[in-house]
DNA sequence: CAGTATCCGTGTGGATACTG
DNA sequence: CAGTATCCACACGGATACTG
């Protein structure tokens, strides 16, 4: 595997020198923002609060998902302590995948966001149309 | 401008054939992820919490930051309505930025995340440490 | 000062083929 | 079944130069 699985923090605001702005809103921040800022791992984590899946029960219900990206998602997600996976030592291989404790609070806090968009989803859509229009007609 | 300035929904789910996952979960919140997941956006959220600023001031106070990228990300903040832009028609030009009601909201609700992740920064910490020491004596 | 325009390197993730 | 390995496309974002 060439990514994802030592990502040093990139942003000068985690060394002693440099850091201009509210440093404390990234380095630590950041990194789960990556998480759940990348393209399946909120998915993957709202899924399984519903309960444990088998790795082809979590590939055939995410659509569009490729083996690979499910492979490198979970593993980033169980390196972080989020999902606890679990092998059982029978043939054809069987793998369950979980939320662990921590996993499910995450779960909870990003609902308040989920939430949140739901709310001011039709504000934001109005706005956007305002925009676009705006810019069109210059 | 080339990018981000009418990005429509890519996956699937937002079409009506072929959502088999939790649709609700996507789509609507997936473009406040993309929003808030990016590399600087959060950051100028963060910064025009604390007061209204002048393109240069958050050029100067966020380190590392392209002129190119703090446009592109202020466009979209504006575009969606989290942020607004004022320009004082003097020489040479003054363009302050404020969040909006709405992009208080937003900042207020992204602030639980961040607790949740001064809370539990150690124990993610740890389980990678834990985690790369399995991979690595294998 | 506050942008825009252009060019270009890199990382993220998709497709495909292969395996214990 | 549950992965790995390899290759590759494209979007994101950085550097630089120019402008009302």
């Amino acid at each position: 595997m060439e990514e994802g699985t030592s990502k040093e923090p990139s942003h000068s605001c985690c060394t002693e020198e440099a850091f201009q702005w509210d440093t404390r809103e990234d380095c630590d921040v950041r990194q789960i923002l990556d998480r759940i800022g990348d393209k399946w791992s909120l998915l993957v984590i709202a899924l399984l609060d519903d309960g444990s899946m088998r790795f082809t029960e979590l590939k055939k219900t995410i659509d569009g998902i490729s083996q690979r990206m499910l492979t490198v998602t979970l593993r980033q997600l169980e390196r972080d302590g989020l999902v606890k996976r679990t092998v059982h030592p029978v043939v054809p291989p069987r793998v369950d995948y979980e939320l662990t404790p921590l996993g499910v609070t995450l779960h909870a806090t990003i609902q308040s966001l989920v939430t949140w968009t739901e709310t001011h989803q039709t504000e934001i859509a109005r706005s956007r149309a305002r925009y676009d229009a705006a810019v069109a007609s210059e």
